[in-house]
RNA sequence: GCGGCUAUGGCGAAGUGGUUAACGCAUCGGAUUGUGGCUCCGACACUCGUGGGUUCGAUUCCCAUUAGUCGCCCCA
């Protein structure tokens, strides 16, 4: 036992039982996205590493220690998926989805994402993601639509402790007008602040704001906010985004300290936040915003896109958090209980001949006696419970059980079937 | 990468420096020669995470290590 083999740290068996949940959402998220007619794409699980380091950003914490990066026997740097934005977008310029008549071209995906973290509540080395991006319209009524997009995605699930939380980083010409005023406001006193924020200071000033160390210095209250700076196309981008928000009805909350982690960002940036009790430290359920620039730095034509990504695990902790009921597990149609080696011998063709008129059906393996048998078709929550023995054999009959009720039946082995489809209906 | 807590049978969980490591759940068998969910009785193969140290003796004390878990950084 203690020599075997265990999982990678930060990874995790989904086993029967915990795998109906992953199941559940992604048919939401999937049901959800036909209605907005976004369509699946699947890209492989490992890339170059220099898609990542070129759109993610070398000086991101991603790029810069998280990746799970390798060699190939070609000696070709691959590096598994860290998010899926970046080979989503690759696939669009190989692929010229940009010469598609009809944009923005929207597509959605699933599947799991590795980095190499500290696992915590919330956190894995491999997590699955479900993920969204709409490529090839700079309308704002698609950042709505993108937004409203997952806010559906939550509510057919049942989550309601949500906190939608937007800003906009505006365009490259706003950021660093921004950024110029934030180094003019820190660097006076940035001795006063934590070693991260001092190095922040020349990578990414904005990335201060998000400091949860320094958060109560008082410059950081008056810090210079990024709506200030946006010139007057962003500011008109936004309040076009935000009005289009109100028009259909999405509650939101702005915060000007939302800074999204990717350097690809731009303009509309997002969160979604649970705000449900005992939620581990980590309350980001789902992260996104506009990209405008990357189609361009992955050697497409100019094409603006926008999307968002979301974790499985984080969703089911959140519905956990919020005591939302998953969909129950139905169990068997029948169990066949066989007494005897003639009857296990015949139940061979009576549990195939069950499933192949459209059954669940089952059936003992370990030779147990009846007792046992039966606990099994209890414990496997079958709605009738088939017993052949060398009575019922005899005369071509089975006895038929239904669970619920105690009751049973004598019927002909040749109408077994037509029996259960009858009784099926009845309920 | 840093810090707190934890590590006992399939699961949960007591416990002690010393010959037989509680209990609960589950499982299996029996009471009921072929009828589940209730009850009673019985059974149940554990290197007490791994390695080392202290000791006459360690599952219990010390060190290291690994893993889990929670938190920091950061994110989904």
């Amino acid at each position: 036992m203690n020599m075997s083999v265990k999982v990678p740290r930060g990874t995790q068996d989904i086993l029967p039982g915990q795998s109906e949940k992953w199941q559940y959402i992604e048919s939401i998220a999937k049901d959800v996205c036909r209605r907005y007619h976004y369509k699946e794409i699947r890209t492989p699980i490992f890339e170059h590493t220099e898609l990542f380091t070129r759109s993610v950003g070398d000086t991101t914490d991603i790029v810069q220690k998280e990746m799970y990066t390798f060699e190939d026997r070609g000696e070709r740097s691959l590096t598994l998926r860290p998010e899926g934005t970046a080979a989503v977008v690759r696939s669009f310029v190989e692929n010229k989805m940009f010469g598609i008549p009809d944009q923005p071209t929207k597509l959605f995906y699933t599947g799991p994402m590795f980095r190499y973290e500290r696992p915590q509540s919330g956190r894995y080395r491999q997590f699955v993601q479900f993920g969204v991006e709409a490529i090839g319209s700079e309308d704002p009524a698609i950042d709505a639509e993108v937004i409203a997009l997952i806010m559906d995605i939550y509510k057919s699930a049942g989550l309601k402790k949500l906190n939608l939380v937007i800003n906009s980083l505006g365009d490259a010409e706003s950021r660093n007008a921004h950024r110029e005023a934030l180094i003019a406001h820190f660097e006076p006193r940035i001795d006063e602040f934590c070693t991260d924020c001092q190095t922040r200071l020349a990578k990414n000033p904005l990335r201060i704001l998000d400091c949860k160390k320094d958060r109560d210095h008082e410059l950081m209250a008056t810090a210079p906010s990024i709506l200030d700076y946006l010139n007057d196309e962003s500011k008109a981008y936004f309040a076009k985004v935000t009005s289009y928000l109100d028009a259909i009805g999405i509650a939101y909350t702005i915060d000007p300290k939302l800074v999204r982690g990717l350097d690809y960002y731009n303009h509309t940036a997002f969160e979604v936040m649970s705000e449900a009790e005992g939620f581990g430290a980590i309350t980001t359920l789902c992260g996104g915003g506009r990209y405008n620039g990357l189609v361009q730095d992955l050697g497409g034509p100019e094409s603006p896109g926008i999307g968002f990504a979301f974790s499985i695990e984080r969703f089911i902790a959140a519905m956990e958090a919020e005591r939302i009921e998953w969909p129950v597990d139905n169990g068997l149609d029948c169990f066949i209980v066989a007494l005897g080696i003639e009857a296990k011998d015949h139940s061979v063709a009576l549990v195939h001949e069950l499933r192949t008129a459209g059954f669940s059906a089952d059936r003992d393996y370990q030779d147990r006696k009846m007792k046992a048998q039966l606990k099994a078709s209890d414990r496997q929550k079958a709605r009738f419970t088939a017993i052949l023995g060398e009575d019922e054999l005899a005369e071509n009959r089975i006895t038929v059980k239904d669970m619920a009720e105690g009751s049973q039946d004598n019927v002909l082995l040749s109408e077994l079937t037509d029996y259960l489809k009858t009784k099926m209906e009845a309920k």
